[in-house]
DNA sequence: TTCATTATAGAATAACCGTTCCAAAATGCA
DNA sequence: TGCATTTTGGAACGGTTATTCTATAATGAA
């Protein structure tokens, strides 16, 4: 009936999403999206009636692509509080490139929080949505005994939060790498690893040797994480 | 010989400084400028070659007025760790207006952190200049006794700073102040206050009275506090 | 008072912004 | 093979941008 399109939605917006997240929005002109998306004006603005359109749909698009994965992996390891670690770990010995990027929620929230409501309210979700999944997992961590006496669960996956924003901050100016380390070191130190722990309690002879073949031996030793005192 | 100026250079910055605070450099147009410093366009080009040397005089004067202020806080009260402790506990309490501003150094940070090396550089020594007041802090309350055993001063000191940019981003976007207040609360978590530690060891009866007369009480106690174990 | 010098106010400039518009191209159905 | 319909590429538009330029005003020294 009528001509087809020569783009694909999905591609464009996250074409568009990658440049909103390293130029910002008003850093983005229509001629970097046509541009990096290779769609035409016409055409970006028959899928999105603007520019800010566009932009709340690339926010969406990276709490789907990002945020999920993030969650993800904060979900698939064991036990609880080596997901925890492992994820400010990964973050912090990222490339330095991957580092300088930040984080797209971060930067829209410094860039437009203040002046648009519906993109606040949107970064506010996301925020909410990590800091419950830290929680969740925390929680978990103090039921198997890996966090330490007086450690509240809420409480330290506001920290978190925080944290990993304080990073992105840091990391945009090329703060230290030693520095970054530091700080995880500390917010993380409520936590103990499965690993220290089980060799602390002397139970532990063949600790993490590597991938376990069975996929139940981390688990189960995970269930087995008591408090030290 | 010449006809003087009609405006106060010192007076002009610190408007200017006010509206990079308030807009961030791109949302800042000359147009901008002109109507909130009243200064006029000419005037403004014969003080600075452009844009640019207005804003980094600007994040100059910043470093001057309000981190300089902060730090000069930080180094007023004793014990050390009732200082730092103050400190973020009257970040988090203030008021919303002031807390959505955010911080010059933050948002410039992320607008401009990756594009414009000088602006990261100076934002960089102005995150260390902090960090290394919050660590000497530390070092001065792990003395007397304010630090939980274990805690290291200088990687504490990193979360601290690390700590302030996270809730300069979630603040940004209206986060809930129970949250911030609970990040703060975390952070704070290897700093023991004198009060609560007087307290506890039975030696302060008239604990935290008003105002001391003398000046030299505080200071006095603080000395006197010593690790509980 | 007259002159040299600088500040001032605002017009002018050229580039770029987001958005709109339009003619040409390309398709599936009749 | 036409026709209806939609995409496409790019020109056009009005507004804003940072910066430059110019004519005028204001001053202190001579």
């Amino acid at each position: 009936m009528a001509r087809p399109k020569a783009y694909d939605g999905t591609a464009m917006l996250d074409r568009a999403m990658e440049v909103f997240w390293a130029r910002g929005f008003d850093g983005t002109s229509i001629q970097n999206l046509v541009g990096k998306t290779g769609v035409n004006r016409g055409s970006l603005y028959g899928a999105y009636p603007d520019k800010r359109a566009l932009f709340l749909a690339s926010i969406r698009r990276y709490l789907e692509l990002v945020v999920e994965d993030n969650v993800r992996r904060l979900l698939a390891v064991e036990p609880a509080g080596d997901a925890v670690r492992q994820f400010f770990l990964q973050l912090v010995e990222a490339p330095p490139e991957r580092l300088r990027r930040g984080c797209l929620l971060t930067n829209s929230a410094v860039e437009l929080g203040m002046e648009d409501a519906q993109v606040a309210a949107l970064i506010r979700g996301a925020f909410r949505r990590v800091e419950q999944v830290f929680c969740a997992r925390l929680v978990e961590a103090k039921r198997v005994g890996q966090l330490t006496d007086g450690v509240q669960p809420e409480a330290l996956a506001r920290l978190l939060i925080t944290v990993l924003q304080g990073i992105r901050v840091m990391s945009r100016v090329g703060a230290d790498r030693v520095a970054m380390r530091d700080a995880v070191k500390s917010a993380l130190s409520g936590i103990k690893t499965a690993a220290t722990h089980a060799y602390a309690s002397g139970r532990g002879a063949a600790r993490h040797s590597g991938h376990s073949k069975s996929g139940r031996t981390r688990r189960a030793r995970a269930k087995q994480v008591v408090p030290v005192r």
